[in-house]
DNA sequence: GTGGTCTAGACCACG
DNA sequence: GTGGTCTAGACCACC
C-alpha cells in the first residue's frame, strides 16, 4: 500500500502521514472507509505500532481521520480534505513562483515549463522513468 | 544581511545555507566575490563560528562557493548556480503538478492560479485582501 | 431523546451518563419515573446493550437512579440530585475563580463576564455575532 | 515544582501540560526563561523522558513554549499566553453558566456564590483547607 | 549537554 | 479486536 524510504531524512511517522494524506486527497481512500488498524499497518510497514499510532494522531489533529477507541480509525469528510489539499498546493505554488522570479526566470518561461509538466502531457510523451 | 528565525524548526546552519544560496541565485552576491569570513558572519548572526563553518562546508559541497585555504571563501560560477537553481525549481514544479492533478485540479485552474501568483502581477493588481 | 457524538473523545457510556444526568437535573425526568429499559435505549441509540448497561450502573453508583431487579430502573430523589448538581457547579466555579485570579483577571472583569454570560441575558441581548 | 496525581484519570503528559500552562498563565514562569530540560523534569517527576517530551511537544503546538534542538525549551510570549488563558476561562465560565441555569439556579444565587468565592475574599475568611 | 525519533514490550479502557 | 498511554532504553542531529 505505502512504502517508507529509509534514506528520507524526515521521520517515519511524518512520511506515513504524508503518504496517507495523499491517498485521501487523490480519492483513493473513500469517505468513512476504515483505515487499516494501527497494529496491522505497523506490521505491514515493519515499524513499531507506536510510530503508526503517532502518525494517526497527527492525521486526526489535521482533520483527515477520526479515531474511535475500540472501533478503529475512519477517513473524514473527503471534500474538505481535497479542498485543504488544493489550498496547500496553491500555497506551495506561490512560494515556488517568488523563488523562480528571484532566480531570474521569466514569467513566460515558468508558465511554459508549467504547461509541459502537467501530467496529462506526460502520459502522451511516454518518457522512460 | 540575513536573519535567523528561532521558531524555524530547521537547524540554524541549514537556514544560513538557504539564505546565502538565495542571495547568490538572486545575483546579490557576484561571481568570485569574497564571502564574509566565518568569524565575522558568526558574530553578525550571534551564533557560534562552528555553525557558520558547517554552513560554508555545505555550500562548498553543493558547489555554491569555493574555499581556498588561507585566503577565504568565494562565490563560484554564478551562471551555473542560477541554472542549477532553475532546474531545481522546475523539478519541484513537476512534483507539484502531478500532486495537483491527483488532487482533482483542472489544468486550467492550475495555470490560472499559477498566472495570478506570479510576483510581478501581485504588485500591479494590489487587490484588497 | 439524546444523541451520541461520534467525534466526542469521551467514551459513549460516559456521554449517555452525562446526557441522562442533565435531563434529571433539568427536571425533564420526574422523580420515581421509570427509565427506558436497557435494551430499548440501546436500540434507540444504536449501541450495544452492554454500553447502556454500563451507563446505568454508573448512574446508580452516582445515586441518580435505583435499579430494582426484575422491575427496571427508576430515577431517584430529584431534589437531592438537583442539590448535588448545584454543589458540584459551585465547586467548579470556585476552581475557575482561583484560576482566573491567578491569571491576572480583576474581580470586576470576572463578575462582568459572568453577568453577561448568563443564558437569559444572551437571549435578550441578541447582539450580532 | 509540580506533582502528578496517580488517581487522576487523565494521562500523565496531559497533567504536565496543564500544570505548566497554569504556571505560565500565573506568571510564575517568565517570558523567554528556560524550561527544565526534558530529562531533568522526567527525573524530577519519576516518569520516562518520553512522556515529558510529549508534554513539551503539546505545549509547543499550543504556542506556550518554543523548543530549540540542542539548546533547550523556552517559554513563549507571556502576554499572549495570559490572553489565551483568560479567554479559555471565560469559555469555561459560559459553559458552567448554562449548566447552572439548567440546574435551576437563579442568576442572583449564581452571582452571589461567584462573589463570595473570589480568592481575595477567601484570604480574608481564612477558612481551613 | 539539548530536543527528537524509534523500538520492543506492556497495560488499560472501550466495544 | 480496537485505539491510547507508558516504560526503559537506544540512537541521532544539533549546539
Amino acid at each position: 500500500m505505502i512504502l517508507i524510504d529509509g534514506r528520507d531524512p524526515r521521520p517515519i511517522y511524518e512520511q506515513i502521514v504524508e503518504k496517507l494524506a495523499e491517498l485521501m486527497v487523490c480519492g483513493a481512500l473513500a469517505e468513512n472507509s476504515p483505515m487499516p488498524s494501527v497494529r496491522s499497518l505497523a506490521a505491514d510497514l515493519s515499524v513499531t505500532p507506536n510510530t503508526v499510532q503517532r502518525a494517526y494522531a497527527e492525521l486526526e489533529r489535521l482533520g483527515y481521520i477520526v479515531s474511535i477507541r475500540g472501533k478503529g480509525s475512519f477517513v473524514a469528510d473527503t471534500a474538505a480534505i481535497r479542498r485543504l489539499g488544493q489550498e496547500k498546493i496553491l500555497a506551495e505554488l506561490a512560494d515556488i513562483a517568488v523563488r523562480a522570479s528571484r532566480a531570474g526566470m521569466e514569467k513566460e518561461q515558468f508558465l511554459a515549463g508549467e504547461d509541459s509538466l502537467w501530467p496529462e502531457n506526460n502520459t502522451v510523451r511516454e518518457e522512460a522513468q
